[in-house]
DNA sequence: ATCTTTACATTTGTCCTACAAATATAATAG
DNA sequence: CTATTATATTTGTAGGACAAATGTAAAGAT
């Protein structure tokens, strides 16, 4: 016997805060509930569901947090519209994420980086390309890109995908992927390398190129990244 | 006076939860809390803080929700890792969420799904690219591909990744990527119209193709929808 | 001295009461 | 009918209480 005792994971114990989240968040969706809409206030729901004030106010805590429900003091909870990124803004932290995934992470970046393209074609506009040159020109001058230099031509970039929650997801990640990619060459001296494929190389194919080409070049522009992927 | 007033939005009342929340997340990371290490318990907490031991567990509710620390019924609290997507799984309901946030989402998934190819190249195996046809054949069969078709072959496509919170992520994102085209094309009597690439198609480039390839076809496969994006 | 049993202290989960403060509503006065 | 006043409502916060199970210390047995 207790062989394999240790495969085996304890049941998670499900508080009654956990239960009362999930049937405030079934209740709402089940009867379809608006933002704007007011939601019974917390006495009713602790009478309705048997449990104590305390009980509710942390399962509504976690909603508020959310964005999903938002509480007016004095005046009753009201249904809102959740924030998508409230959730994964606040665990995206290179200190406490397990390493695989910060990997994940460090994968996830590379991947939307390649699939920007079709929609950086459809959508770019004169100014765009106007305020994206600039930054190329500026970038031109230096002889090596820092940090913030990437960041800025690339955070462009994804300012031009016209998808707001991409480009805020995006600023999220990279930190990570800093991180990911610091740890991964801190023996290396070079930070930056030449770089096949330059930012101007980039912006020109933007300007007149095609997607394809866009996403040929940034593959290349991406290599030194790419290259440390596992199978 | 009074002119553009109404542009003003009233600051949002920081509540103590919401206060002692970002202080026990700052807490963590700036002392370094590794997973397993061991918490200040609850009392202790609040009176440091100068709080209700109520304020304290709202705010450790919810950091408990993204699972970034564990409570042992009487042997204290523990860090722990967090779960990456355990916020934002409990929004993605296309319901609740904005429409703006709705179009973002569909739009995310067309760039993950052009954005994979590399991926799916460095890892494919043989096992998996059998699979892949196993599906594939089946489909041939069928007179017209349902939801679960489209997901069954995409899906396999997400585990080739090899990076799992992608995969889970992707899980997320097409109830709503679904809901989305959906509402578009209500009138539309066709759902899966003829594809102009087949996911044997598909299938053949990544079996024998390049990355550069399968993009192309993934953007014609993917047409239908592409078609609804707008400038 | 070592092991076993017992008692105690600890800590989270849950419940309860209480009250301040500001808003919305009702009641009253002008 | 309007203006003022009083009342009720509801969230935010504080604080007390206790069950239950765990770890630890103390006491007892061999």
């Amino acid at each position: 016997m207790n062989s394999k005792l240790g495969l085996l994971e304890p049941l998670e114990s499900v508080s009654m805060t956990d239960r009362v989240e999930n049937i405030l968040r079934e209740y709402f969706t089940e009867n379809a509930f608006k933002p704007g809409d007011a939601l019974p206030n917390e006495l009713e729901i602790a009478q309705k569901l048997n449990v104590s004030r305390n009980v509710v106010r942390e399962a509504l805590s976690r909603l508020r947090m959310l964005g999903m429900v938002e509480a007016r003091p004095r005046r009753g909870m009201i249904m809102s519209q959740p924030d998508l990124l409230a959730g994964i803004e606040k665990v995206l932290n290179p200190f406490i994420l397990s390493q695989s995934n910060q990997k994940d992470i460090f994968e996830l970046r590379l991947i939307l980086e390649m699939g920007i393209a079709e929609f950086l074609f459809a959508r770019k506009t004169q100014k765009d390309l106007d305020e994206l040159e600039q930054i190329v020109e500026k970038q031109k001058t230096l002889p090596v890109l820092s940090k913030e230099d990437e960041i800025e031509f690339h955070g462009k970039l994804y300012d031009m995908t016209g998808n707001e929650t991409f480009q805020r997801f995006q600023s999220l990640l990279f930190p990570v992927f800093e991180h990911v990619f610091a740890s991964m060459t801190n023996q290396k001296d070079n930070y930056v390398l030449v770089d096949p494929v330059s930012h101007a190389d980039l912006f020109n194919i933007l300007k007149d190129g095609t997607p394809e080409a866009f996403r040929k070049a940034m593959h290349k522009h991406l290599e030194v990244y790419y290259n440390t992927i596992k199978k």
